[in-house]
DNA sequence: CATGAATGAGGTTTCATTCAT
DNA sequence: AATGAATGAAACCTCATTCAT
């Protein structure tokens, strides 16, 4: 920047030069997400993604060790953005309105990463592969499912564990409908459904 | 076969023939099943199925135009498998124990056919390439929603649309855990859960 | 540049830069040949010498033409040292004192310069590329091979041409095994065997 | 061959396919070892091999799981035939006329194998990656050295053990330069030494 | 002088499919 | 009906080298 911006024939410093692969990075793996949910993970060639990317194949192996690594790297972003929504204060415990905010957040979610879900749950169910991710996402999981549970409990329910598990599920047979399914996907009408069902009740 | 004892050069009957063909296209399909299921559908090559299934590659070509034919015969039986079991009697009509019985029957068909599901969730969240398929499932699902939605209204529930709709996400989601999940799935718990919620009940 | 003169910008001597890149060249050639031994020529990449050397892609390209430029330059330099130690008085003849020296003086390089030359051997044995190399060093072996002849002659052995050519395949074979073989070489039994076979010998 | 004469639609029997795939397969490897000792093992591309040989790169790996083991199949071929070689009434034991055969027949070897004989050079020289087919050839060197030093032993030289280890080296040294060297390589010469120092003699 | 992102040609390997037998 | 050798297109990946900075 300094002395730099003085002498053109100096090497880039190594700010610019970790800016350079930090944009190049997230653009190579936003467009591999895009291709990966729109073909399908194996029917998406490193020369796709290269091309669509606009740089040479050479290039996206400078970036990721290979196309495996590459997935892997969009779903752990996936993941990662995703723990940072999961209850914000850490505390560990679900209020109503939390969980009126969670399910809200929910829908925002699905709606503005839908490819990137639909890619996560078709490759959460090849098999033998990719269990690293997911168990990164079972561990999720479970956190998740132990606040639902006291959530439940302690708005009074008679089986609050099978309760949770089932509110957890619900919401995963939702997720992938909204993923799967026709655009006319009734939010409204799911979201005020599961507000009177696990808001605002006085027990089950 | 009996014949054939007396007079190797005993021609087979076009019935004899016909019968071989078809169990042997099932027990091709069963072996590309399982293996579809184990690894995925690309990791899985035609040199293995057709190893495992005991047959030549050029034999398999015999049954089947090719990889994609065979995975399309694959998920087309389960479909008809499927269709066979929802509403027997084709009267339209669901009635609380016909609910409990499917509610039963579907954990069987999710225990039996664990792998099945698994190949099919899986290749139904990959894009573009088995729509028809994915069609098949949809019209499937849009006769039992019906018969759903006219369950929930014959029982008195405020919105009869929506809680169908949730009712069969509800089963997806628990129909995906049960099928990706641990092998500790309380089964019967969440059936239980089920009949509480959704049979014996006066209204919501 | 010349702005950098006036203050701590102090240009070197033209002297200081030669010395500079003379003796990065050579880093970067013994870097090379580290790791060529160590993992063969075509295994080795431009990146990891480099990268070993703690310079850029960029910068050994400025040193060196490309990577078999670099390899010339270290067999060059390899067989350059070798000359060096080669008959020192340039007389052409060889005594028994110095033969025995030579057979010591063998001995203390192969063990020093181990590396380079199992280096050398296999880049010798790979056919077409490096016959320039190769052909320096058969000039270096006629004129060596020369002088034994001559030793041989004068003790008075019967055949001295093809003893000499006998004694220094036998050299070439001593080394091979010592380059290649395990650690426990018996130099010194082998040393005392060459002595006791060409050196203080009445003859054959 | 006799029913499948009649019928052209016939499958091929095993043994057909069998003979097909052992012709094959060293048509494969000769003209592999034509390329590997022409060019090198690393400047030899599988599109070279499949060319020279008339086949598809794909048929290439029908018969070789990839370049490492089409080498490894190449060195293992050359050091069966050598095993074959040696001593032949497995005795373990040396005499005089057995060792003058050896030596015979090692040029004969040499002669008629220059071109493996390069390509092993080549190869056990390259660090790291071809141990198993090394190791094979030391323990073919171990039987071999031990056999070696008995003979000396009751030829009545002075140190054996050493000189067998000489002996060794000596060959190797000459098998080294016969197969690089040039062609005019005095065999018969060095022949006739070899006899002189190691055959016919009264002690050393 | 110095950097490392970027290229692109070329390498190895896979596998659905064909076909002579 | 049955075989498996053979194909060839296309995949993944490597790396010597260039070049803007």
């Amino acid at each position: 920047m300094t002395d730099r911006s003085i002498n053109k024939n100096m090497p880039r410093t190594e700010e610019q030069y970790e800016e350079i692969r930090e944009s190049r990075r997230n653009m190579i793996m936003e467009t591999a997400l895009e291709l990966f949910a729109a073909s399908g993970y194996h029917n998406t060639s490193i020369s796709m993604i290269a091309g669509k990317a606009g740089i040479s194949k050479g290039l996206l192996y400078n970036y990721f060790e290979g196309k495996e690594e590459l997935l892997n790297a969009i779903l752990d972003k996936g993941i990662q953005e995703l723990m940072l929504f999961f209850d914000p204060n850490k505390d560990g415990i679900i209020t109503e309105d939390e969980l009126r905010y969670y399910i809200d957040e929910l829908f925002v979610i699905l709606r503005e990463r839908r490819e990137y879900w639909r890619l996560y749950f078709a490759i959460a169910l090849q098999p033998l592969v990719f269990e690293k991710v997911y168990n990164k996402a079972a561990d999720l999981t479970r956190v998740y499912l132990g606040m639902i549970i006291r959530y439940f409990r302690e708005k009074g329910f008679d089986d609050p564990e099978t309760e949770g598990i089932l509110f957890h599920m619900l919401l995963d047979g939702i997720s992938l409908n909204y993923i799967m399914g026709p655009d006319e996907f009734p939010i409204e009408k799911v979201k005020n459904l599961l507000y009177n069902k696990y808001l605002n009740c006085k027990n089950k």
